[in-house]
DNA sequence: TATTCGTTCTCACTGAGTGAAAAAGTATGG
DNA sequence: CCATACTTTTTCACTCAGTGAGAACGAATA
């Protein structure tokens, strides 16, 4: 017995990322035993390689037994994106302040559009995507922004995907979306009516570098709010503006750690 | 040739942990020739090790053919630490807004000082430490008081231990760490005083967590304000009271994601 | 006390991982 | 243009680090 039959052709390497990759999509801190079976790895397997990461303080465990992701990957992953999100920060809290409303950027990480950062008030919080959340681009203003003014490869493959119906308003035919696409070019913005959350609405600016599309602002409110949306405009191009100029000397690469 | 005189005693999550490593210590992008000698791995072994990181996009290689820090790495890693971040952010921001100074909130780990969330100004950004990032216990006005709060057996051991020189001006006598640490907790709150860096002044007070020292928030500004730091104290007091009440019901566990 | 479920430890086997060295690619300079 | 120096990538024969079924242990629940 024993030995022998591993699974071929995964390394070490993959089985250590197939177990991080398990907190990738569930909240909160897992058993062993969950750990195990949510990675496909064997009990045995998952014990010794969780030790290991534990012990270089990838993971943690708590008091309970559970095991959550360690401070040390975060700091080590303040890293990634850190003159983009340093550039835009205070810009995105002066837009808060001005406006009290939820701000969001983003940008485009293959069909997704990833939060890289958010103003909020003490209130309105948790309804809105959080720091570091993806959604499909179809479905979020940020995310139309960052299609639209995306080259025209890029429109054309994401648009032959799948097209998640994420509420009952989501627009999710191609023919349709091409039209609003262009139409979000011509006008400079964005709008998402309850297509993300029912009850949610958004409003979203592109922010260029380099003559392409770098990162989408915008704005998340109430649906109630959606007629009056578009008097957030001023305010949130004149934001973009500011972070492009913030950003202009930076290269793209380094930006947001992304060859892109 | 080749073959059999491997390492002894390093697995190969060892190996994958030691590569990422190295860029915890070094910005901006590396070379493979870099990441092998930083790491001290032999280069076939790091280049091979590197293309698997890669391809589970930890780390990302740039148009230049450089390595850096992966945005996946950074997604996942935004799970840990979540909790206090986005209860703390909305207050370090009004705090920021009342009073036009840098804002940080920090956390110990181990022996340092770690910046979990920072307010700040378009203009004044870059000189005070970054997210992320970290300083000895006894040079800053927040570490100090993470320390002061402390339990006795943590204060002792640190003071133990070597305690850096970071500027002529930092405290690094046991001794009189001792009093000082006495003082701080009588007073509630601490300075620092060109402590840490030439030109810059802090003052910090803590941040409560069911009985016990949680956090500490703290303004850094400009050495020419030493004088008038105290005029901070309300304002800080009154902005840890929030997010006190903020994290009360969240369990220490889940609020930095370490079992502490 | 028995049962169940999760965690940790054991151990004999072997192919996945190894790293020196060669090959291919890239920059430098004369 | 070729020579020189350096970096990245591939190769390959060897072997020990990694493996995972299973046993042992521990902690709840019935």
């Amino acid at each position: 017995m024993a030995g022998g039959s591993r699974d071929p052709g995964r390394g070490v390497t993959s089985k250590v990322f197939a177990i991080l990759e398990v907190f990738e999509k569930s909240d909160g801190a897992l058993t062993m035993a969950e750990i195990a079976s949510q990675s496909g790895l064997p009990v045995s397997t998952t014990h010794r390689l969780v030790q290991d990461i534990v012990e270089w303080g990838m993971l943690e465990r708590t008091s309970t037994g559970r095991y959550q992701v360690g401070i040390r990957l975060w700091e080590l992953a303040q890293k990634a994106g850190r003159q983009l999100r340093e550039a835009a920060r205070p810009w995105i809290q002066d837009l808060f302040a001005l406006t009290g409303e939820t701000v969001l950027i983003t940008v485009r990480q293959e069909r997704d559009s990833l939060v890289v950062d958010r103003a909020h008030g003490a209130k309105r919080a948790a309804r809105t995507s959080r720091v570091g959340s993806r959604l499909p681009l179809h479905s979020t203003a940020m995310g139309k922004v960052l299609l639209a003014y995306e080259e025209e490869w890029v429109r054309q493959s994401y648009l032959q995907g799948p097209l998640a119906q994420l509420t009952p308003a989501t627009h999710t035919n191609p023919q349709r979306l091409i039209e609003e696409l262009a139409q979000i070019c011509e006008q400079g913005y964005a709008l998402s009516i309850e297509e993300v959350r029912q009850g949610a609405c958004a409003i979203a600016v592109p922010v260029f570098h380099t003559g392409r599309i770098g990162a989408s602002l915008g704005i998340v409110t109430d649906a109630k709010n959606a007629p009056h949306l578009k008097r957030y405009l001023p305010a949130l191009l004149g934001t973009s503006a500011q972070i492009e100029r913030a950003t202009r000397r930076i290269p793209l690469e380094t930006l947001l750690g992304a060859a892109r």
